[in-house]
DNA sequence: AATAAATAACGTAATATTGCAATATCACAA
DNA sequence: TTGTGATATTGCAATATTACGTTATTTATT
């Protein structure tokens, strides 16, 4: 159909898909790396930085923005971005803690 | 347009977007999950427990599979599945690379 | 006020994904 | 060989995603 049966799932399974869905394209892993390089990023030099059009970056960034990830600062015209330091570090948590238990799971008996 | 511009990524953002996209539905962490927790899992008792429809959830299966996460055994008429331990380890260390450069840029200077 | 620069919003075409019914395949049992 | 159970494949409808041209909006500069 197209959709997703959200609701058959529980929170966290949820959350985990939410957020790798988010960095799932290789376009917002660029943009998630590239920011937190350099400090004052605004659209414009990551439209330079990775050769997508103007509306296409700021789509991906509206995504990103979308799990929490990033921080805005307006400096006169330009719009800075920044990583939300404390939402990568809630989600690396999360994201390992999946990747641990499933591990400990496999490795039972 | 609905295609992604891959080449003018490069390798290792392409594979993080690539094994994060797979994780990117709960449909799959749940099966996941449930193959990491219950020993001689086969693609029915998937169904049974996740309630989604048997080509569902062999196409996420196929999916998952697609990555390389995904043991298979046949074991009479049956299929198991379980997870790949090395490709889970493998898959783990990318992704918190990933985490943590991002991390370790964010906090310079 | 007029212009320019930066970015978001809107609209749209092309493609991808999700979910399932129907069907095919494949291995075993009767 | 006929049936049965388990899984994959096919085909399709509905929805989502990706990318970008165009247009608005906002703020600074002249």
């Amino acid at each position: 159909m197209g959709f997703t049966k959200k609701h058959i799932f529980d929170a966290q399974q949820n959350q985990i898909a939410n957020f790798t869905k988010m960095i799932g394209h290789p376009a917002r892993v660029s943009i998630i790396q590239y920011i937190s390089q350099n400090k004052d990023c605004n659209c414009n030099s990551l439209v330079k930085a990775i050769g997508l059009a103007q509306p296409t970056i700021s789509q991906h960034l509206a995504e990103i923005r979308k799990t929490g990830l990033l921080n805005q600062s307006v400096k006169g015209k330009n719009l800075f971005y920044s990583i939300n330091q404390d939402k990568l570090n809630e989600s690396r948590r999360l994201i390992n803690d999946f990747f641990v238990k499933t591990q400990v799971n496999c490795s039972k008996e």
